[in-house]
DNA sequence: AACGAATATACGGTATTTCGTATATTCGGT
DNA sequence: ACCGAATATACGAAATACCGTATATTCGTT
């Protein structure tokens, strides 16, 4: 059994609109980088990096690097309850969301994931 | 469509263990006085009190008073992904709230709830 | 090795949260 | 009307969270 999240630590990195709303933007594009959640969110930088650390070292995320970008996705070895909570907030707030999705979407210049090989 | 509560509303409500706890164990037990609360969590009856205010202003938690007792429940026009949220949460985390619900079963002079007539 | 882009961290300052304690309110029973 | 039990609120102190700004780091390119 994993030493996994308690119901309050994974309330307490959702206690934040910043943070919410990238957990829920990543729990749906799988994986994102600092600078596609920069502009989503439409924050300065150190903001969205200083969330984006919290909710790492709680345990909520997991980070890669690639080149000059860094991208973070849920962590792999999160509760499924975890998962659970934000797939259904995820998909029970869409409006809620919208803004920021579209801010991605129209995002130019986004950086391209590595294909599968090569 | 009623003017419900965010996401990030929701978890400020809950990222605080004597709300989470408390808003767990109502949710598994249908409702609970504010005597029952305190003494399942074993905290200070002005600290449940003001924690109970907090989650009702925010739409949570309804109340209703019988005889010198008041009773908590959820509030009944909750979204429903605020109940699967709740439900996955505390099926999920049956070991955290295991202290608490064994103060409460434990608790003696537990207020009985009016029977449904009379 | 120098530079620019992407990201992370450090440092104060301010706002928000939480708490303990004291006190108010409300109700049932006498 | 009075009293005790259950509950709510007020108030200041302590802790925590969040932010803006400045600066550091890391990487790719030249």
């Amino acid at each position: 059994m994993s030493t996994s999240i308690s119901p309050v630590e994974l309330f307490k990195c959702l206690a934040d609109e910043t943070r919410t709303k990238m957990a829920l933007l990543i729990e749906s594009e799988g994986e994102l980088c600092v600078c596609e959640l920069t502009c989503a969110l439409d924050e300065p930088q150190p903001k969205i990096s200083r969330h984006l650390a919290l909710l790492r070292n709680a345990g909520l995320l997991a980070d890669r690097r690639q080149g000059q970008w860094v991208y973070y996705r849920l962590h792999p070895s999160l509760d499924t309850w975890v998962l659970e909570v934000l797939a259904v907030t995820r998909k029970s707030n869409a409006q809620w969301l919208k803004e920021q999705v579209k801010r991605l979407q129209d995002m130019d210049g986004r950086p391209q994931r590595a294909a599968v090989c090569c």
